[in-house]
This record gives structure tokens, C-alpha cells and sequence, in this order.
DNA sequence: GTGGCATAGTGAAATTTTTAACAATATCTT
DNA sequence: AAGATATTGTTAAAAATTTCACTATGCCAC
């Protein structure tokens, strides 16, 4: 665990840094080995004072008058996240989402490994997904205390949210990402994260209909 | 076009005005009639006076001494956000999430109606799925002029966003939703929205690392 | 090794966002 | 119809976040 010399880090922190991870690891692709705040900053599209403001919670990686070391920044970022581990996932909720979810490699590559897979569906119990079979959700806790799992995501519709986010409770996860529209009760010390790209495109409509009484389009 | 009292919008609002939509619908199927700040922060997890703040933004929406009613507050905030509509989305990448997006009844159901489903790749290229034949990424421009379509939906590897963002911009449209991680240029009458659930991951690894280091967990 | 240059780190200022406090007002009770 | 009550809309204060401006420092050329 990297010092932390303030206590509190903002939450936009947390994201910006998913994304300069993102474009330096672009960068890191691409051959450059060196970066300055400002080229990252534009990259990423921010402000170059709020990368070393960023970067600042963490510590000084960087080297005054040269920049920072695309590879070395990118690693010091990641093990400040706690990336510099695999965290094993089960997810709750096999429909169309969950599938994707199941399929899409890019959890694994992040290092996001789905080790379970449950629904409550009898249809659905059995089935196998990306060489995960389902289980019925009522055994979450059961099967969890098996493996060593931290982390949950739930994807059911949003009337059984809450019940997922309980067997998840049950199982001793320490962390939720729930992608059902529902807000869910639970301890303070487990870490809970909504996701709703829908609220995204409520943003793009809002912004179109803004731009266009304005007169822009 | 409710009239807006202040021009500028905080992004936040927006985000939190999705969320109430959504536990105002709630309400409304539970057979809740009126509700006050209070109760509806409650369920939003928010404070009381944001909510009133974010709606003056729009106007007045409620009764003092007794609340907002439910049904009329939900369709006032979704006429301010241009939800009063429904919204033709092409979208251009069609992997698992692209799939899971085209499969996924939330989108329709939210106004949002996919008319168009584009790739690259000459496998996917004339395949059907939930009702749409995959088109080639090149006819974008020509397939959308004939369609009056508002927003893009790129759910592409990375390395080929700006391609497809190039496309629907030169299409016309007037918004993109990005789930490609990566940046993507586009002229500043363009809303562009980007969704990426690895950053809640990552913030959710982060607050457990964070927990177990207070000695939270 | 000295000077110049580039750029990180940082403290202060500016801005934005959130929260608190209160005045205004609609409804209900008597 | 007057007063009590509840709860909004709004102003002001507080808190958080972002940006600016400057200082410190490492590298390179000479």
C-alpha cells in the first residue's frame, strides 16, 4: 500500500486515474517512453494541474523538467488503485447483460477474474457461459465461502437487486457494482458502485436538446 | 423547452435527475402519490436540498406545506431532460456488449430506439440480431441520412472509436455514446458521453484496498 | 561545473458544488 | 377565517474541487 499523504481522495481522483491508466498504457503501446503532465493532459482531456494534483495523493512519480515514465507511472497508478492484484468476482443475474459481462474479456484483462456465476431463474441454472456453470442464486453464500471472492456484480432487473445484493452481503463480499437501476441498502464498510449507461444517454439527449435551443445545431 | 432559470447546468444535476426519474417510477408502481424532498432523498441517497436545488434549475415543481406529486414531477423532469421524446440511436460495433445492447429491452423502453446496427467485420456483416441486419461501417453516412437518427452508440474495440466516431459524424448526428475505451475527437456542438464500468471496478478494488487499510474489513 | 531550460510539485486563489438555514406559502384544523 | 403545520423555493454559508501561479529541481549544453 502506496503512502498516502492526505486521507481523503476525491472520487473524481479514482476516475480520472482509470483513465490515465487507459491512455498510457495507449502511450506505452506505441513506443513513448516519456510523458509530460501536459501531454497526458491533453490525451485525456483535463487540465495538466489536476494530473500532478492527482498524482500528488499518491506520491512523486515524477522527474522535474522531464516528465514521468509512461511504464513506471502506469504501474505506480495501478498498485495505488490496487491493481497490482487479481480480484476474483462473482456476478448475479444471467439475462442479456450478465452475459455480456461473462463473455467480455476485458475484466479478465483487467484483472477482474468471474469466478461464479448465479441466477434465480430454473430455466437459466445449469446453463453454461464462458466455461462458468450457473448456479442458483439461494447457494451464492454457500459457494462463495469456497472460493476467495471480494468483489460482486449484480446485473437482475432491478426488483431483485436488493436480494442479490444480500446473498452477496451474506457471502461476506466486500465490494458491489450494481448495474441494476435500484439503489441497495448495505454496510457502510462494503463499497458500493452504481452503473446505468442509460443515465448517459439521458445526458446526450439533455445536451442535444440544450445545444439545439441555443441555437448551436 | 422548459424555461431554465439559470443557463448552466452542473453535469452532476443531470446525472442525479436520471436517478430520481427512476425511484419516482418506483414510487408510482408501488401506488405513492405525493412525495417530499425528504422521502424521495431517502430513496436517491442523496441530501433534501439538492434535490430542490437541482429542480429549480427547471422551475417549480411542487406544493409547499405538501410535496411534489409523483407522476407529475417524473414527467416534468423527463420533458426537462428531453425525455418527452423517443430518440432514433444507431449504434456501431457489434461485439458482445453491442449485442447485449441491441437484445437489451431497457434502451426501447427508455425512448431510445435502436434503427441501425453497423460493423466492420464481413462475418458479422448481414447477420440479424433482435431485428437488425448488420451493415457495413462504411454505409453509416448514407444508411443514416435516410433514417433521422440523433445518437451513436460506439461500442467498438478501442483502436477503432474515432473511426466509427468519424462515421457518425459525418452522418450528422449530433451525440455519441462512447463504451470504446478511448478518447474521441469531435466538434464541440457534439455531446459526447463515455461509459466505461471498468472505472467502477476499479474505484470499488480501490475502497476495499482503502477499507482493509483503516482496518474497516 | 555553471547556466539555461523544461517541467514536476505545491500553496493559494478561483470556481463549483453541496449543505444548511430560513422565509414563503399551501393545506388542514378548529 | 385564523392559526398551526408541513414543506417548498431560495439565499447564504460551507465544503470540495479545479485551476493558476510560482518554486524547486533535474537534465543538458557548453
Amino acid at each position: 500500500m502506496p503512502h498516502l499523504k492526505h486521507d481523503r481522495i476525491p472520487r473524481a481522483t479514482i476516475s480520472r486515474l482509470a483513465i490515465y491508466v487507459q491512455e498510457l498504457e495507449g502511450m506505452e503501446q506505441q513506443g513513448v517512453k516519456v510523458v509530460s503532465s501536459e501531454k497526458l493532459a491533453n490525451a485525456c482531456g483535463v487540465n495538466p494541474s489536476q494530473i500532478r494534483k492527482d498524482l500528488a495523493y499518491f506520491g512523486e512519480f515524477g522527474v522535474r523538467g522531464v516528465g514521468y515514465y509512461v511504464f513506471e507511472l502506469k504501474e505506480a497508478i495501478k498498485q495505488s488503485l490496487g491493481l497490482d492484484k487479481t480480484w476474483n468476482v462473482v456476478l448475479v443475474g444471467v439475462g442479456n447483460l450478465g452475459r455480456a459481462l461473462l463473455r467480455h474479456g476485458v475484466l479478465r484483462k483487467r484483472g477482474f477474474i468471474i469466478v461464479g456465476a448465479f441466477d434465480c431463474d430454473p430455466f437459466k441454472i445449469g446453463e453454461e457461459i464462458a466455461g462458468l456453470e450457473v448456479i442458483c442464486s439461494s447457494k451464492l453464500p454457500a459457494k462463495t465461502n469456497e472460493l476467495y471472492v471480494e468483489i460482486g456484480i449484480i446485473t437482475t432487473p432491478p426488483e431483485r437487486a436488493q436480494r442479490a445484493a444480500n446473498y452477496l452481503l451474506e457471502a461476506g463480499i466486500k465490494g458491489i457494482v450494481n448495474f441494476a437501476p435500484a439503489r441497495i441498502n448495505a454496510p457502510s464498510n462494503v463499497s458500493v458502485e452504481y452503473v446505468d449507461f442509460i443515465h448517459n444517454l439521458f445526458s446526450v439527449a439533455f445536451n442535444i436538446t440544450q445545444n439545439q435551443a441555443k441555437g448551436l445545431i
